[in-house]
RNA sequence: GGUGAGGUGGGUGAGAGGCUGAAACCAACGGUUUGCUAAACCGUCGUACUUCGAAAGUGGUACCGAGGGUUCGAAUCCCUCCCUCACCGCCA
C-alpha cells in the first residue's frame, strides 16, 4: 500500500455526517438492514474519536518541537545544565505522545477497515430491488426479433460448424472457458475490436494500450479490492493481477494526480483482454461464449466535472446505443437496481443483447457513474475556479465487449449455409460472409 | 539474472542533524509597462488533518519513495522494503 491508501476517507464521511438521510437511503437500496446500517454512526462516532485523539497527540507533539528548540538554544548558549534538564522533560512527554499515538493508529485502521466495506451511495434514481429480476428496463427493444431459419443453431454449434472457435482445443491448452478463434473467427475478433477503438477515437477517446497486469494498489483504486479479490486471477510470485477490465489500469492513469479543470473531461479508451475467474458461476449459462474466463472488451474511461457526469453518462449510453444499432442488433437497456449494483456504482446502466437461437438476453455493456467514490479512493482531483479541491466523478463503459456480441451476431446472422455479417463491420474484416467451406 | 547510481514541491534541482515546508530556476496564476507579437519587472504559488472564526483568515500537527530505528531535535544518520535509471548478460 502507498501513502494514498493511508488517507482516510474524509468526504465519504462528510457525506454520512452532512447527508446521513441520503445515505441511508441509498444503503437500504442496497439491502443494508437496520442493523447493518448503524454502521453509519459508528464510522461518524469513530471518526470524532479519531479527530479528538489527533488533537490531543497535536498538542503534545507541539509543545515537544518548542521544547527541542529551546534545547537547542541552550545547547548554542552554553547553558548546557538547563538543557539536560529540559530533555527530562521532553522524554515525559513523547511517553505520553507515544501512547497517544498507538491509540490514534488504531482509531485509523478501524475506522478505515469500516470506510473500506461501505459502497458506493446509490443515485436517487436508481430502482429498489435486491435482485436481477428487480433491474428496471429502461429502454426495451422496439424494433424487430430476426427471424431464423429452420433448424438454427446457437452460437457454439455454428462456431463449430464454420471453423470459428474450438472450445475444445481452449480446454486443451489452457482450461474451460478459454476459448480458442481461429480462422474468420479470429479475425471477425480482431475486427470487431478495431472497430470498437475507431468508433471510441471518433467519439473523442484517446486511444490506450495498457498493461494488462496491475498491482495491489491499483486493484485497491477501482475497487476491486478487497471486494472482489476472488474474481480475479494473482500471479502470487510477482504480486499482481490480470486485469477483470481495462477500468483498472486505465482509472489508475490518474490515481493521486490533481488535474487543472480546463483538462476535464479527460477521455481514454482502451482495448485489453479481459481476464474473471467468475468463483462460484459454474453451472448456469455458461455454454459457448455466454461466460468465459478470458474475453476481449473495449472500454470507454471518462474524467469528468461533477457538475457534468450525469450529462456524460447518458453520452456514454448513447455512444454504445449507437454501436449496437449499427451492428444491427436488438438490445435493451436495463437501469440496475439497488441490490444488483456494483460495489462502486452509484448509477449503473447495462445492455443486453437478444441471442436469438439461444432466446436470451446477453449483458454486453456496463455504463457507471462512480461519482466521487472511486476518485475518492484515488485521490483525484481538480481545483475549482475558488481554487478549492474537488474530487473528479469518474465514468467508465463497455463499448463494446466481444464475446457475447460475437454470439449474437452469429446467431442472429445465420442463414441455411452461412452467416452474414452488418455491413459496418465488411470493411474491418474484409469478408461479409461466413460460409460453409471454411 | 549481475553490477552501479538514485528517489526532494507541477517540472529541473540545491540542501548532508536545530536558522528548511524546504534555495534557485522553469512552468502556472494575478498585476504593471511597452502601439501588436515577444520581452521586462513586481507579486502569488504544495497537500492532508485540525484549533479559533459567520467568513476572509489564524494558530497547530504531519508529510522530502514506504516502513521502522537512533536523537531533546531527522529531508539530512542507521536498518528493511519498494521503485526508477544506467551498463552487462539473456530475450520477443
Amino acid at each position: 500500500m502507498d501513502d494514498l491508501e493511508k488517507l482516510l476517507y474524509m468526504l465519504e464521511i462528510q457525506i454520512l455526517r452532512d447527508q446521513k438521510d441520503r445515505a441511508i437511503a441509498g444503503l437500504k437500496k442496497r439491502g443494508f438492514s437496520d442493523e447493518r446500517l448503524l454502521i453509519i454512526d459508528q464510522i461518524v462516532a469513530l471518526d470524532d474519536l479519531r479527530k479528538d485523539q489527533q488533537t490531543q497527540l497535536d498538542v503534545q507533539l507541539n509543545e515537544r518541537n518548542t521544547l527541542s528548540d529551546e534545547i537547542g538554544n541552550l545547547f548554542k548558549s552554553g547553558k548546557a545544565q538547563e538543557a539536560n534538564q529540559l530533555k527530562i522533560k521532553v522524554q515525559a512527554i513523547k511517553e505520553a505522545a507515544e501512547t497517544l499515538e498507538v491509540k490514534l493508529q488504531q482509531t485509523k485502521s478501524d475506522l478505515d477497515a469500516m470506510l473500506v466495506s461501505l459502497p458506493n451511495i446509490p443515485h436517487a434514481n436508481v430502482p429498489e430491488g435486491r435482485t436481477p429480476e428487480d433491474n428496471k428496463v429502461h429502454q426495451a427493444w422496439d424494433g424487430e426479433f430476426p427471424t431464423l431459419p429452420a433448424g438454427a443453431l446457437p452460437h457454439w454449434e455454428l462456431a463449430e460448424k464454420y471453423n470459428l472457435i474450438d472450445f475444445k482445443l481452449g480446454a486443451f491448452i489452457t482450461g474451460s472457458g478459454f476459448p480458442l478463434y481461429r480462422g474468420k473467427g479470429a479475425r471477425l475478433q480482431r475486427a470487431l475490436i478495431n472497430y470498437f477503438l475507431d468508433q471510441a477515437r471518433r467519439a473523442g477517446f484517446e486511444e490506450i494500450l495498457p498493461p494488462f497486469m496491475v498491482n495491489a494498489d491499483s486493484a485497491y483504486g477501482t475497487g476491486q479490492l478487497p471486494d472482489k479479490e476472488a474474481q480475479m486471477y494473482y500471479m502470487e510470485k510477482d504480486d499482481l493481477y490480470l486485469v477483470p477490465t481495462a477500468e483498472v489500469p486505465v482509472t489508475n492513469m490518474y490515481r493521486g494526480q490533481i488535474v487543472s479543470e480546463s483538462d476535464l473531461p479527460i477521455k481514454l479508451t482502451a482495448y485489453t483482454p479481459c481476464f474473471r475467474r467468475e468463483a462460484g458461476s459454474y453451472g448456469s449459462d455458461v455454454k459457448g461464449l455466454n461466460r468465459v474466463h478470458q474475453f476481449d472488451k473495449v472500454e470507454i474511461v471518462q474524467f469528468e466535472h461533477p457538475s457534468r457526469s450525469y450529462e456524460t453518462l447518458q453520452a456514454m449510453v448513447n455512444h454504445v446505443s449507437h454501436l449496437m444499432e449499427s451492428l444491427e442488433l436488438p438490445y435493451r437497456i436495463l437501469h440496475l437496481c439497488g441490490g444488483d449494483m456494483g460495489f462502486t456504482s452509484a448509477t449503473t446502466y447495462d445492455f443486453e443483447v437478444y441471442s436469438a437461437a439461444q432466446q436470451k438476453w446477453l449483458e454486453v455493456s456496463s455504463v457507471s457513474n462512480f461519482e466521487s467514490f472511486q476518485a475518492n479512493r484515488m485521490k483525484i482531483r481538480f481545483k475549482d475556479e475558488k481554487g478549492k479541491m474537488q474530487l473528479v466523478h469518474t465514468l467508465n463503459g463497455s463499448a463494446l465487449a466481444l464475446a457475447r456480441i460475437v454470439a449474437a451476431l452469429l446467431e442472429n446472422n445465420q442463414t441455411e449455409n452461412g452467416i452474414r455479417l452488418p455491413q459496418v463491420l465488411v470493411p474491418y474484416t474484409g469478408f461479409e460472409f461466413i460460409g460453409a467451406e471454411e
